[in-house]
RNA sequence: GGGGUCGUAGCUCAGCUUGGUUAGAGCGCCUGCCUGUCACGCAGGAGGUCGAGGGUUCGAGUCCCUUCGGCCCCGCCA
């Protein structure tokens, strides 16, 4: 009988079938559902592998049924009996186990519950941070703890594979030292260190080149990183990457080794098949066609230019815009023609609060084209313009001017919002793409300096290389990411390995040669010290499992998240702390 | 830092436009009845700081201001 005071289990309630009629078992679980009929009493008892109906009957088992009168929501039970067949009429093929129940004779309640802030079944919704505060709860239900089992598999194949390929799992440290690039860091005083902090990783970038530098030639880590930035539906504070890092290869190889991880986790999981090699784009042509760097290509309405069609406009926004290296631009939304005045009216808001200075409309009719602008902008160009677009009756074209950058992005934020309207982008569709050619810096208004897009340690492409003399914000990375369905979900580069490139890296980015060696002379070093050429990338392993689940958010496979304000509801991280416990690190709140 | 949206019973929501009896519904909960239910059924009952604070008013869930919190987005996120 062992130490117990309760029977253990012999059968998980998710495992119960005609087979096993006749069989003495015992099963434990959480009452899922009460159905006290007067005399009978139906339960339905529910673990992670299932749920099982159980039955108590006055007249078969008195003892235990008394008992069972008392049962409530969440109460946990250890309950013995036999197993048998359902009434032919009454068996349930909604459910796994629906064609057994088990009469039971011997009850034991392990552990009363008082009544669930909310239902643990997956009818309705609740409230995300009723759901937040009450976790533990949140996290009984089926639905969201398939998400969990799903990404304890994605773990598994993404192991497996790894391992397969040659990769060896080493665990870099999670305090460190602060970088100044990219995201803001979290900071952990040091006690031993009067005013001396560690930093939390962004990610083990300088790490795992360093283990490269060391010879262990492919290196994978699933790892947590940290970014102290304003959260999104798909930003965490805290994330999961599949960090990875090869010697001896250029992009070909990364982009391979991670086209076959996605197809081992998507086949083994999803039991989808992914079509390889991935397509290819072009950031440029990203931008330009879909105005975005990760272009969700699951739907048309592309992006068209037509500025060579504004440029000799009397209309004077869009010349001028042409006229300083802008461009005019827009989509074409099949239907739409039939938007009123005022719908058209809350869409110009609506790209006015993305930056937009305006929205210029093409209504295309049967017998005549109407333009918002049509004041300024003649029939000849609004027929050109449509020609560009080839505008079919009912068509409504939607035009933004401004720089490159800036034009391109707002319509393709307008683009997936006209999407959603029109409901066309389609389910059950796994588009993913590679995004190259990212360029390597770009010009920070705000600092006043280049800033890397990608990294610091991103190589430039070596045609390119002359550019950062003369033109550097025309060089292009070695940097890819993958995009799936409008997502980034993974995102690398080839890396700098000699230390007088990397040191040039550092000047453009206005980092002088005494800071370059303050904040990374422990790389630099170890580049002295025979680097190999290396390169890598990082998947955003949450992001993938939100997609594969179906999920909204995030927040849905992780199991202890966080709120839009960095709030944990369940604990109530963040949290002041004691007096004391600041004086140890030396520090004041201002 | 900015914009949008939501906050009313344990839960999900209606009521707010146009201020006016005792603030409603479904689910859940409690009690009773019920021996083949399976989101059981039937009958009855309890349950409200209308997120908080202030203001306007004879009167505020409803109008105004401030504030807190959830969610989404922009900025930010190498």
């Amino acid at each position: 009988m062992g130490l117990s005071t309760f029977k253990k289990r012999t059968v998980t309630c998710g495992e119960l079938r005609k087979n096993h009629v006749g069989k003495t078992i015992t099963l434990t679980g959480w009452v899922d559902k009460r159905r006290d009929l007067g005399g009978l009493i139906f339960i339905d008892l529910r673990d992670r592998y299932g749920k099982t109906q159980i039955v108590f009957s006055p007249e078969r088992h008195e003892g235990a049924h008394e008992i069972a009168k008392s049962l409530r929501s969440e109460y946990v039970l250890s309950a013995t009996g036999v197993v048998r067949a359902r009434p032919e009429e009454t068996r349930n093929p909604e459910v796994t186990t629906g064609e057994i129940e088990v009469d039971i004779h011997e009850l034991t309640i392990l552990n009363k519950s008082e009544t669930p802030p909310f239902p643990m079944d997956d009818y309705g919704d609740v409230n995300e941070d009723l759901r937040l505060k009450y976790r533990y709860l949140d996290l009984r239900r089926p639905s969201v703890q398939n998400n969990f089992i799903m990404r304890h598999r994605a773990y598994q194949v993404t192991r497996q594979y790894f391992d397969q390929k040659g990769f060896l799992e080493i665990e870099t440290p999670i305090l460190m030292k602060s970088t100044p690039e990219g995201a803001r860091d979290f900071l952990v005083p040091s006690r031993l260190h009067h005013g001396k902090f560690y930093a939390l990783p962004q990610s083990p970038q300088t790490y795992k080149q360093i283990l490269m530098v060391s010879g262990f030639d492919r290196y994978f880590q699933i790892v947590k990183c940290f970014r102290d930035e304003d959260l999104r539906a798909d930003r965490q504070p805290e994330f999961t990457q599949i960090d990875v890092e090869m010697s001896f290869v250029d992009e070909e190889d990364i982009q391979q080794i991670t086209e076959g991880a996605i197809v081992d986790i998507f086949k083994t999981i999803l039991n989808t098949d992914v079509q390889q090699p991935f397509p290819r784009m072009t950031y440029t042509e990203a931008m330009e066609r879909f105005g975005s760097d990760k272009p969700d290509t699951r739907f048309g309405l592309e992006i068209r230019n037509c500025s060579e069609i504004a440029q000799h406009s009397g209309f004077r926004v869009f010349s001028d815009v042409v006229k300083k290296n802008g461009i005019v631009a827009g989509i074409n939304v099949p239907g739409l023609a039939s938007y009123t005045r005022s719908q058209l009216d809350i869409l110009t808001d609506y790209v006015k609060s993305l930056g937009a200075g305006g929205l210029v409309y093409l209504r295309v009719n049967a017998d005549k084209i109407e333009c918002s602008a049509s004041k300024f902008i003649t029939e000849d160009e609004s027929n050109a313009i449509a020609k560009k677009f080839e505008a079919k009756p009912g068509d409504l074209i939607l035009l933004i001017s401004g720089t490159w950058q800036k034009a391109l992005t707002i319509l393709g934020t307008l683009r997936l919002e006209m999407a959603q309207r029109l409901n066309s982008i389609p389910e059950g569709k796994w588009n993913f793409l590679w995004v190259t050619d990212f360029p390597l810096l770009e010009f920070s208004e705000e600092e006043k300096r280049f800033v890397a897009v990608h990294h610091p340690f991103t190589a430039p492409k070596p045609e390119d290389v002359p550019l950062l003399e003369t033109d550097p914000g025309k060089a292009r990375a070695r940097a890819y990411d993958l995009v799936l369905n409008g997502n980034e979900i993974a995102g690398g580069s080839i890396r700098i390995h000699t230390q007088e490139v990397q040191s040039k890296m550092f000047s453009l980015l206005g980092i002088g040669t005494e800071e370059a060696q303050r904040k990374f002379g422990f790389l630099l070093d170890a580049f002295k010290y025979g680097a190999p050429p290396h390169g890598g990338i990082a998947f955003g392993f949450d992001r993938i499992i939100m997609l594969m689940t179906g999920s909204k958010s995030i927040r849905d496979v992780i199991a202890f998240p966080k709120t839009a304000s960095g709030m944990s509801l369940m604990d109530e991280a963040p949290s002041t702390v004691d007096v004391k416990q600041l004086d140890e690190l030396h520090i004041k709140i201002k």
